[in-house]
DNA sequence: CACCAGGAATGTA
DNA sequence: TACATTCATGGT
């Protein structure tokens, strides 16, 4: 049980460090990683192609997703429709360097199929944000991590993202003692301004700040 | 060569 | 609820 007061605190603590890693890293929808997540407004491909990275960003490095990305490119399979119609096999091969990839061509198939069959993109624009997530969650390889990249970053929802990085800075900054992603959710969600724009830019600069962190970490004493 | 990286599903206790 | 295991590649 905490306190009224502590808990003002920590959502002090939680919009400042928003403005700190903002100052530090500066606007995350500038050259970089972030780019295409960041940007405001996305078109219909780009947001097609975050929703692919957020399959073959599972538990991959980044500098892999980018390789096998670009390999969907040059085969022209970087959108939804051509996915669906892609054999797995061509899928696999392509996907390759972000590994688990029998896996992931599974699951890129299945959720190709779900938005052009009956729910494609324009349709989903207009889906309640928690149905749209039963419907992501329901597809086999999509957790709650990715169903929330996707509302996040492809739909624009209010979707606060909740990753191993987060979970360490939640730990480092000492601003939870409950770890679960429904209640680090919860404490980001309703620390901050419910705007979509600042979930997305908050949440990329974690992950350049945590990624920052383990580069340079000899006098470390965080996990 | 060992270990890790922007997870998820399944099984166990 | 909370862990352990499996899936698999390329980097360091």
């Amino acid at each position: 049980m905490e306190s009224h007061l502590a808990r003002i605190k920590i959502v002090q603590k939680i919009n400042l460090l928003y403005e700190q890693l903002l100052s530090k890293h500066g606007n995350p929808s500038v050259p970089g990683q972030w780019q295409l997540w960041c940007k405001r407004p996305k078109s219909k491909i780009e947001k097609e192609i975050i929703i692919i990275q957020a399959i073959l960003t599972q538990r991959a490095n980044w500098k892999n997703v980018e390789m096998a990305t670009f390999q969907l490119k040059q085969a022209k399979l970087l959108n939804i429709q051509s996915i669906a119609e892609a054999q797995y096999e061509i899928i696999e091969q392509l996907i390759r360097p972000s590994g688990f990839y029998k896996q992931k061509a599974k699951t890129l198939k299945e959720i190709a199929n779900f938005f052009i069959s009956g729910y494609t993109m324009k349709k989903s624009e207009i889906f309640e944000t928690s149905l749209l997530r039963k419907q992501l969650l329901s597809i086999n390889g999509i957790g709650q991590e990715t169903a929330d990249d996707i509302l996040l970053y492809a739909f624009e929802r209010p979707i606060f993202v909740i990753d191993e990085y987060t979970k360490r800075f939640v730990r480092r900054h000492n601003l939870s003692k409950q770890f679960s992603y429904e209640s680090l959710q919860k404490l980001f969600e309703n620390s901050l301004k419910k705007d979509y724009k600042i979930y997305q830019d908050y949440h990329a600069l974690i992950v350049i700040e945590m990624k920052n962190n383990d580069k340079n970490r000899h006098s470390n004493i965080y996990p």
